[in-house]
This record gives structure tokens, C-alpha cells and sequence, in this order.
DNA sequence: TGTACATCAGTGAACGCGCGTTCACTGATGTAC
DNA sequence: TGTACATCAGTGAACGCGCGTTCACTGATGTAC
């Protein structure tokens, strides 16, 4: 016992400096803007630079973990805002959370938000290890979508009315579908958990989450200085449009 | 007249080599990602890094010259598109057109693309003379509602039903507006030369561009790896969502 | 319980490279009389 | 037409700074016998 204490005594001590030296690192990323200075980042935390090498074997490295964390911080926001929701099948409400989280989060922290949705770091490829945190953003709506589903009171069939509120596009309304990209579709619903046979639900509701994050990448990114100050009315609205072209109730 | 001739020879000649700077550097950045090096574009065309300012008085200016050559250049490339629609009632088939040329200018130059939609250049502030050149996208947009309005073929004023085609949110069908939101929808409207007390039409227009933007920032930034590889009509397909949000017949 | 040994976090110097910007200069070309 | 002068593109050295990574090392802490 007395070894296995000891042991991960260091190993809990290893942990958290691990964690010092990534706030450190994102604290360097609210101020510099993109540019991560591993000598920096030492130099802030008063230690010498090669300090670093018995945490992370490369720049490259600390970049991948920070890239995990910010997906995983802004997908657990999302997920966070979902079940505040109480009423389940208020499927509307509970995409505007989603939103709106999604959106707190990118403006606390807005050069960790740059890091996944901005432009690439130069040099930098992406390793496999980040495609499982990038996919929690999505299976948020996945389980909106689902459990409207589920419950009957999204449409699961293409073809079918729904309730009236729906835009004219919803159920098979949408634009034609070419083969190769209806399975693709398809697998992306799958993949994310969503049984159904509409296509152009899992189509619309892609494309709702790429507004969402469009908007956010115009604020956040200067497309709006001059242009629309009122930016969470803006945002919402855009949410609620998004909302309505899903079909949600 | 033969003064005049050879200091307009001196200024072709100068203007001649700050484009070559230019495409030094658009090449530049395509290679290195992000980063805008006085030093290695000098390199590349030979000279010595001083040299450079002779031309730019500074890296931000060499910068700033960029950002405005990009937001012509894809602003440019939609004007181009729109105008060959020669039935200028198909107002659809201008917006494709349009979101077409964006998407392929991009993908002929992802580094220029990011560096007017990605995140911000760490250290830089753009200056007021990139904001005319960054209006250029939205006009042509503006273009294609106004000559829909003029024409009849889009709805005028809010309320009305339109050709049945269009979404449940056309007209008066979207979400409420605040206040304060519909004055800057407003004047953002009457700013890009649109006459109109459809503010929804407005907002929905505005998001459509958003969209757009949004799905090409996920298609170059990676977000549709492992997920969307059938990129071409994917984009189409939201290209034509949009223009149905929109309301475009 | 006490001592020899292993582990491992952190040091400090160095390698080899990069950068933007300034400054006095050379030398060609164009201008004015 | 010929000569003195001005303009200005480009040079080369330097300033003062940055960076990621390697490597032999010190010294504290934990482990095994």
C-alpha cells in the first residue's frame, strides 16, 4: 500500500503541474493571440524552458492537449447547458442552451475557441487522438434530434407534415439529395447515434450547427465590428431561425 | 510630356514590384501556413530584407495590403459569377453562382481565404481601409435581394405569403426581432443599398451568408474530416438551403 | 531501522536557427540649366 | 548638347530580440534489502 501511495503521490503532483503548464499556456494564448511560446510559457511559471520537456516531448504536443481540452471544454459546456433543461421535449429550449453556452464559452476564452475553429497553426497537423473530443460539439444535437425522434415529436419518416411550425423544407422539402451524399449523411447519423431515415433532417440539422458556428467565427473573428453591435440578440435570433429550420418544437 | 513620361514609367515599375512583393508573400503564406515573413519573402525574390521598405513601411502595412487584395479578390470573384446568370430573375441561380465562386476562390487560395475568415493575425489590428473592401461580399448579396424587390419576384413588405415556395419564416414568419436589433438589421440594409421594411428578409439573408462562410471555414479548417467527403455538393446542398431560407425563388 | 541505489524534476549552457527594423552607403537613372 | 545635382532602389552590416530542442548535470525523494 505504502508503495502504491507514494507512487501516485507523484503521480497526482505530475498531474498537476501538467495542468499548470497548460493554464499557463492558455493564459499566453489570451494575450499573444495564436503564437505559443513554449520559452514563454517556462518563463511565466519561473522555471527553465527545458522544465518542460518532463511534461510534454514537443511544442506540438502541449498544442494537441490544449486542442483535446478545448474541445472537450466547450462540448461539456454544451452538454452542461442541455440538462438544465428539465422539460425533455422542449426541444427548442434545449438547442437555444446549447447555443448560447457554446457561445459563452468561445467569448471567455476566445483564443482557445480560435484554436479549434480558426485558422490551422502552421505546421501543425492535427493527430488522430483529437476526433473524439471535436465529435462531442455534435452529439449534443445528436441527442436533441434523438430524443425528439423518440418521443414522436419530430417527424421520423421523410415526407411527413410534423406540426405546422415547421418550414416548408422540413420532411423531404429540402433540396434533392444526390446518392453519394445521402450515404454519407446517413453514416454521419449513424455514427452519431440518430436511427432515421430522414436524410434531410441530419442534413438541416449539420447545417444549423454550421450557422451556429459560422456566427460565432464572424463575431469572434471581426466580420461584425461596424456592422450589428447588438450580438447576443443577433446570436439568438440566428438560433432561433436555425431552431425553426431544423423543424424543432 | 517627357517629364511626365519617365516618372510614370518609375511609378509602373514601382507598381509592378510591390505586386511582386505581394505574390512573394500570397506565396509565402500559401507554404508556411500563417506566418508573413519580410525576411523569407525578400529571400525568395532575391533581395535583401531592407529593400522591403522601400515598398511597405512596415510588415502590418505589407499586411493590411494583403487582407484588402483578398476581400477584392473574392468579392470580385462573386461579381464575376453573378453576372454571367444572364436571366437576372433567377435569383437562386445568382446566389449559387455567387456562393460557387466564393467556394472555389477559397479553395485556390485556402492561406488567403484564412487570412480574411480565420482567426485574427496575433498582434495585428486591421485598419479602417480594409472595412470598404470587406463590404464588397455582402453587396453583391444585396445586389440580387434588391433586384428581386424592384422586380417583384421577392416579397416586399413583410406579411406577405410569396410564392409558396418559401419557408414557413418568410415575410413575418421568422422569429420576433428586438427593437434595438431591427434598427441595426435596418440600417444594415439601407447601408448595402436595400430598400426595404422587411427586416426579415434582412436577418434571413445575414444568415445565409453566415452559413456559407461557416461551411466553407468547417470544409478549410478541417472540421469535415472524417465526416463529409462529398464536399462539392455538400456545400451546394447548403448553398441551396440557404437560398430557400432566404426565400429566393 | 539504516544504508545503498534508482528515479526523476528541474537546471543551465549551448546549438543553430529565426525575426523586424534602422542606418549609412553605393550607384544608376532622370532633371534642370 | 553637356554638366552638376537630385532622386531613389537596393545593399550590407548591425541591433536586440525571439524561438524549440538537446544534453550533461544536480539534488531531492522514494525504494529495496
Amino acid at each position: 500500500m505504502q508503495k502504491r501511495t507514494a507512487a501516485s503521490i507523484r503521480a497526482r503532483v505530475r498531474a498537476q503541474m501538467t495542468d499548470e503548464i497548460k493554464d499557463a499556456a492558455r493564459r499566453q494564448l489570451a494575450i499573444e493571440g495564436a503564437n505559443l511560446s513554449l520559452r514563454a510559457i517556462a518563463r511565466e511559471m519561473g522555471m527553465v524552458s527545458s522544465a518542460l520537456y518532463r511534461y510534454f516531448a514537443s511544442r506540438d504536443e502541449l498544442l494537441t492537449a490544449l486542442i483535446v481540452d478545448a474541445y472537450d471544454a466547450i462540448g461539456e459546456a454544451g452538454e452542461h447547458a442541455d440538462v438544465t433543461i428539465t422539460n425533455r421535449l422542449d426541444l427548442t429550449g434545449r438547442w437555444l442552451a446549447v447555443a448560447h453556452a457554446w457561445r459563452d464559452w468561445a467569448l471567455a476564452d476566445p483564443a482557445e475557441y480560435a484554436l479549434i475553429h480558426g485558422s490551422p497553426v502552421p505546421g501543425y497537423a492535427a493527430p488522430q487522438e483529437t476526433v473524439g473530443p471535436a465529435t462531442r460539439r455534435f452529439l449534443v444535437v445528436a441527442a436533441i434530434i434523438r430524443d425528439g425522434q423518440e418521443s414522436g415529436v419530430l417527424p421520423t419518416s421523410p415526407g411527413s407534415a410534423g406540426t405546422g411550425r415547421l418550414p416548408a423544407s422540413a420532411g423531404t422539402g429540402g433540396p434533392p439529395i444526390p446518392a453519394p451524399l445521402l450515404a454519407e449523411l446517413n453514416g454521419v447519423a449513424n455514427a452519431l447515434g440518430v436511427e432515421s431515415d430522414d436524410t434531410g433532417l441530419t442534413a438541416r440539422s449539420l447545417i444549423a450547427v454550421t450557422e451556429l458556428f459560422g456566427a460565432l467565427n464572424f463575431e469572434l473573428f471581426g466580420q461584425l465590428t461596424n456592422t450589428i453591435d447588438e450580438r447576443e440578440a443577433w446570436f439568438d435570433y440566428q438560433a432561433r431561425t436555425m431552431a425553426a429550420l431544423i423543424g424543432l418544437p
